[in-house]
DNA sequence: CTTGAAATAATGAATGA
DNA sequence: TCATTCATTATTTCAAG
């Protein structure tokens, strides 16, 4: 048996079957006292770093630690633990936003579900404003964008214009977590 | 000692000094094998899978896999490990874009410093096109987004325009490392 | 939540293909 | 050069308080 806490498996590499398989949920918003907001900044830095390691930085015990770990798993906090990739290095220099308004009156879903399956597609989100659909994926060079907007783009029917953004600077923000979950007003309690 | 590996230590919450600090790098392409690839794609979906378990799902030993994943690490394809949070549970249910056209002429960099140190910030893009920046941001509610707007995004100098785009719908593509590693006209050997 | 013990895993050295 | 086995050290987990 393996030592970890295994959370619920993850997206598999198939394709969606309905948009909700991937979609971020809208879950009840759960407590969070310090030690769990502290918990969640450090393994949002290095979710590799061990219970104990975590435990002397806390000031508690290593199963302590496991606990919370465990209860922030059970009630969905932690959805899962994942990579942050190099995409430059791992040979898909290019970032891309495909700025998608939909012909009016078309099924957005159906639209939608044809973007989620390309495997270049990194995030997807249906926004409100003068545009429809905010799409950003993933490709190696420009031979790779033309073919993904001439192959997969322009053949989904019900999509009415699409600007293509290129991305000359990318910022993630890993503060994210710690900024937001200890300063600022932070989580209820 | 630690047994697991260490990381070069991710971007602390402090602000940054400058745009480098956060900036997706360009570094030069590596080679990956198929194995590094299966490592890659095993290990999004969950990083902390014991390399046991890799080893055994990938029909090798164990230290053949740790030093897998330490080359990777070393080689900077691997930048970290992370979590994968659910916002909403964690009490900030809203994603909302905020399009940015600058003032012509102005620093872009310096209205880009500005955004990246605001906490709620989830990531910031400079694009080519009709709009310069394109920011992402986690907030807990409308008082929450119009303290956001009001308080931060009206008082950086050089911001011409701002369009608001909350999400209304927001996937994750959790299939990308699959996805592109796996199939199509993979990273070159 | 803590302590201590048992099961399991990661790391490094020696070894062999 | 690369992967495997073995031994050591560290970690997770379970039980009891």
């Amino acid at each position: 048996m393996p030592p970890r806490h295994t959370v619920k498996p993850n997206a598999s590499a198939a394709p969606l079957s309905s948009l909700a398989d991937a979609a971020t949920p809208r879950s009840p918003t759960v407590p969070l006292d310090e030690v769990d907001r502290q918990i969640l900044v450090l393994l949002s830095q290095d979710s590799r770093r061990s219970q104990r390691a975590l435990a002397r930085e806390l000031g508690m015990s290593a199963p302590a630690v496991g606990e919370r770990i465990g209860r922030l798993e059970r009630l969905g906090v932690i959805r899962g633990y994942g990579v942050r990739l190099d995409w430059s290095a791992a040979g898909f220099p290019m970032t891309v936003y495909l700025i998608i308004t939909a012909v009016q009156g078309y099924q957005q879903s159906a639209i939608v579900e044809k973007i989620a399956n390309i495997p270049e597609l990194e995030e997807l989100n249906i926004v409100t404003g003068a545009i429809d659909i905010l799409a950003r994926f993933r490709v190696r060079d420009h031979a790779h964008l033309r073919q993904l907007i001439m192959e997969h783009i322009w053949k989904i029917e019900g999509v009415h214009r699409t600007e293509t953004s290129l991305s000359i600077l990318d910022i993630e923000a890993e503060n994210l977590v710690a900024g937001l979950l200890s300063t600022p007003a932070a989580g209820p309690e």
